[in-house]
RNA sequence: GGGAAGAUGCCCGAGUGGCCAAAGGGAACAGACUGUAAAUCUGUCGGGCCCCGCCCUACGAUGGUUCGAAUCCAUCUCUUCCCA
């Protein structure tokens, strides 16, 4: 996997990724089909959205239908007709957002999966075996996120044992590297020593990207801004940034001014299904009295298929009724708002106007 | 014409003397959601106020029994069902 840097505008990088499923343009945001698929979008839909990376997720896929038969489906980007460019996540988001279903050891992580309550051990190694099965273009390392608030003794720990895992799924993906990338994750919660010790030992490793965990579990708006602004500078400059988990268009503004390259959350679409659609000037909840009357689009000037077709009363309707497509028209939206969102950000850079830009693409 | 059951807050529906402004749903209104156990979850939901407490109005209508009634009694109105 190569990562050419185009331009740079402050801190802020234009470049491009080339991955075996075609080459994307930096920055750019993931958007998250967690069990190989994205909630409420086809792929036609995703396609017309200007989508350029599926992420996927290594532990649902490893409990359903089970990487194994990722793999005879021909992998993650055949297997769901997305034929693009793919991440999966390593399961360690799961280690936070499933604590109460599973136990960390040195070893790895014990899990007994939400659907069956069946066992699934992940171990350094196995995670990328199941990732390599998978397929996707980039893997994650296998990481432990715990919770921003945890105490600092807790934190440190957590971030040593990271460390040993990364040096573990290195090894295992080094042993045979395929046309698959492995990124380095970066962990040390809210406190700037861990977290330049941390940027410091993934780099010794040389991966072929780097990415900042443990944001987005629990912190302030404040704290993630200051420890992303701190970190990603700390990070090699001649590989591609990745942000795990965030998150709202003012926090990906502020971390692209930081130096951040890759973007993932699952917000835009989350929140649709929640009726939730994001514009320019914020977030707006479709379900309010409010725009019952309102025969506009979701979001003015908006060019997505929903904007184009429907508005925002007919939109509230649907929601009112808990009609599938009220979701699925606020998807459309949403996706397309936040790929925009980096569209715009990228030409920003690319034009070196980023500080003015930045300012009139959100006010939320 | 005779008999039976029933009328509860926007709707459905518990409640048969005090702990009832009244369970539980639904609707409505609002909020939350950041590497997806989430098409989910939470709050409000008769009115008013000096709003961790008080006042008013309320369980078909009117009158009564009682210290006290949505709950008991009488009459009336309406609804549903059964027999003619």
């Amino acid at each position: 996997m190569h990562f050419h840097l185009e331009a740079t505008d402050g801190r802020a990088r234009a470049g491009l990724l080339e991955t075996p499923h075609g080459t994307v343009k930096s920055p750019f945001f993931m958007v998250v089909g967690t069990a190989a698929s994205v909630k409420g979008m086809t792929i036609e839909q995703l396609h017309n959205a200007g989508t350029q990376v599926v992420l996927a997720n290594t532990y649902h896929l490893a409990v359903r239908p089970g990487s194994e038969e990722v793999r005879k489906r021909g992998g993650l980007s055949k297997f769901m007709g997305w034929n693009g460019p793919t991440l999966t996540d390593s399961g360690g988001f799961q280690v936070f957002a499933l604590a109460k279903k599973r136990t960390v050891t040195p070893e790895g992580v014990r899990f007994n999966n939400h659907i069956d309550g069946k066992e699934l051990f992940l171990t350094p190694e196995r995670a990328v075996e199941i990732q390599q099965d998978i397929g996707a273009d980039i893997m994650m390392c296998l990481d432990e996120c715990p919770p921003a608030k945890a105490p600092r003794d807790d934190i440190a720990t957590s971030m040593l044992l990271t460390h040993a895992w990364a040096k573990r799924c290195k090894e295992k993906w080094a042993a045979n590297p395929g046309g698959q990338a492995l990124f380095g994750i970066a962990q040390g919660a809210l406190f700037e020593d861990l977290r330049k010790e941390s940027a410091e030992y993934l780099a010794s490793l040389d991966f072929p990207g780097y990415a900042i965990g443990g944001v987005a579990v629990g912190e302030d708006t404040s704290d993630i801004r200051r420890i992303v602004d701190f970190t990603a500078p700390l990070l090699p400059a001649n590989k591609p940034r990745y942000l795990m988990g965030v998150g709202t268009p003012a926090d990906i503004i502020a971390a692209v001014r930081a130096g951040v390259d890759m973007f993932d959350c699952v917000m835009p679409t989350r929140h649709a299904r929640h009726y939730q659609a994001f514009t320019r000037e914020g977030p707006i909840n479709l379900k309010n009295a409010r725009y019952a009357e309102d025969d506009g689009p979701l979001e003015d000037g908006c060019d997505c298929e929903t904007c184009r077709s429907v508005s925002r009363a007919y939109v509230r309707h649907l929601a009112l009724l808990g009609e599938l497509m009220a979701s699925v028209w606020v998807t459309i939206h949403n996706v397309r708002f936040y790929l925009r969102l980096m569209e715009n950000l990228r030409a920003a850079i690319l034009a070196g106007r980023l500080e003015e830009v930045a300012a009139e693409l959100y006010h939320g």
